[in-house]
RNA sequence: CGGGAUGUAGCGCAGUCUGGUAGCGCGCCACGUUCGGGAUGUGGAGGUCGUGGGUUCGAAUCCCGCCAUCCCGACCA
């Protein structure tokens, strides 16, 4: 037994164990580029079920794919000027198209100063503005609308400072682009697929959100409104999960993009746009996993069952491989994606620390006493080692059923345990003294009352770094004073400190 | 962009003060013994000491410049 493979202890050092997590399931890593990851294998197949599950729920409310260009002419951006000013400080710049040896140094390259580009391009840091553009063609009459778009693409963001998943200077995201022939329609499109990310992120990531609206400082640069989903880490922070906006007309006006309504009128276009991208991983990593490392939900896991083959000689690895293979074909069928972990030259408890690492759901240990009792161990990611429960022996017989009930209960286990935590970790307050008390003593959410102004959403920011996460959607209106201005307040907000 | 620190084997580090054959742990390769919770022994491979210059008989080590990275702040849907 040796701690030094272990993570380092959530309770200790949160974002440390986040960072070593990241790496030690093999999910990510740095990247010779300063803010860039790498996505292993392992974590990109996490994604891939993230992105099929989300494009047919995409699909399924009557939106088709196209792709759009990396490249926006630096002028489509000053466009929307709200837009501009939201992004204009972390844009990559291309201003070169050619490179040459450097006429000083020897084997150096140099761009061009012959090729130096007429108007600037700016890696997107979103696309509206190309989309926008675009749409201008697209659209004459109202029997244009509504367009229902979305595209999975990447996105630069030159963030200052970065972290794997949370917060990267590219990452992989999909932004979805509607245009609609009126105010109703586009809202109703907003609310949509804020309801879609929410109910992607409860049900498959198994991770309790709430819905609600930004407040006009946390607004989307460019939009009138920005709805979203807020989810809550382990260490007491808020992650904003996802976000639906309604974009008014404004990127119409900004883009001249018009239609003939039936009545013969020239209107501008209604617009939404809606996003979530890699930082849904660390949403996942840091909603379940613990100090053993991390857990998946099994309609995530790229590997929901691993069985571990436990043999002294050759002789016994081959008895039991057959009786392996049966059980994984049984899953199999069932469309369970099971792994036989037959690697020689590895024990069974580095395995045993390794699937655990990786957060595979369910593990199932098989050797010659089991087959001469015709059972097999299982053992489930969602419960601690040593944790009741957490390991059983099951009979062979039947066993595909058990595991396939075993995958929906643990489904609904991690989702119960987030759940149980955040509402543990929901406090009202009713002062400002008692809102920084709890802040520092506990974080989490909480809700208390706001005189709506952006004046004193910026003071608090500033005296306790907590902010407006949402004016949530679903909570009851409720009579109230600001708890600093002690202004009228007609409901609770929800305030944290966010990623 | 301010403050602090660091660049030595794939990874983590010692060596630098006081110049003199480049080291340790993990990992990797081979073989043996192991294998029901992170095994172990023996042997082995692997390094432009970030980079450019200077001082010196001799530089990872001293001096000057540059580059890069990390942490704290500022910044951040």
């Amino acid at each position: 037994m040796s701690d030094k493979k272990g993570l380092p202890k959530r309770s200790e050092n949160y974002s440390e164990w986040y960072n070593e997590l990241v790496r030690k399931a093999d999910l990510a890593e740095n990247s010779p580029v300063r803010g860039c990851m790498v996505i292993k294998p392992y974590g990109y197949a996490i994604w891939e079920k993230m992105q099929q599950q989300l494009d047919k729920m995409f699909k399924d409310t009557g939106h088709t794919n196209a792709y759009f260009p990396l490249f926006v002419p630096k002028s489509f951006l000053e466009k929307e000027e709200g837009h501009a000013e939201g992004f204009a400080k972390e844009c990559a710049v291309v201003t070169h198209y050619r490179l040459k040896a450097d006429p000083n140094k020897k084997g150096a390259l140099i761009a061009d100063p012959d090729s130096k580009l007429e108007e600037e391009l700016i890696v997107r840091p979103t696309s509206e503005a190309v989309i926008w553009h675009t749409y201008r063609s697209w659209i004459q009459s109202y029997r244009d609308l509504p367009i229902l778009v979305n595209q999975w693409a990447n996105v630069v963001r030159w963030e200052m400072r970065t972290r794997l998943f949370l917060r990267t200077a590219e990452f992989l995201w999909q932004e979805g682009h509607t245009a609609h022939a009126s105010a109703e329609e586009a809202k109703a499109e907003t609310k949509q697929m804020l309801d879609v990310y929410a109910e992607f992120v409860e049900q498959y990531m198994a991770v309790p959100v709430i819905k609600g609206t930004k407040t006009a400082n946390e607004r989307f640069a460019g939009a009138d409104d920005t709805l979203c989903i807020e989810a809550l880490m382990q260490d007491g922070k808020a992650l904003q999960a996802g976000t639906s906006h309604f974009l008014g007309q404004n990127f119409a006006k900004a883009f001249d993009v018009k239609f003939l309504n039936k009545q013969n009128q020239q209107e501008y276009v209604w617009g939404t746009s809606w996003g979530v991208s890699t930082r849904l991983m660390g949403a996942l990593i840091m909603a379940h996993s613990d100090d053993n490392g991390l857990v998946l939900p099994p309609k995530l896991a790229p590997i929901q069952v691993v069985i571990v083959p436990i043999y002294k000689t050759e002789e016994q690895l081959n008895n039991l491989t057959e009786t392996i293979q049966t059980i994984q074909k049984e899953l199999k069928a069932k469309g369970i994606s099971v792994k036989f972990d037959d690697r020689d030259s590895l024990t069974p408890g580095f395995k045993f620390a390794d699937w655990e690492l990786r957060g595979v759901p369910v593990r199932l240990a098989l050797g010659e006493r089991d087959l001469a009792n015709g059972t097999i161990e299982v053992s489930r990611r969602d419960k601690e080692r040593g944790e009741e429960g957490a390991k059983t022996v099951e009979s062979i017989a039947g066993i595909a059923d058990k595991i396939e009930a075993l995958l929906a209960d643990i489904q609904v286990n991690i989702y119960q345990k987030a759940h149980n935590f955040r509402e543990a970790n929901i406090s009202k307050v009713d002062s400002y003294e008692e809102f920084k008390k709890v802040l520092n003593e506990k974080g989490g959410f909480i809700l208390a009352h706001w005189d709506g102004t952006s004046e004193t959403e910026q003071k608090i920011k500033e005296e306790t770094k907590a902010t407006i996460r949402c004016i949530p959607l679903e909570m009851p209106e409720e009579a109230g004073v600001c708890m600093l201005t002690g202004k009228p307040s007609k409901q609770r907000v929800v305030f944290a400190v966010a990623y």
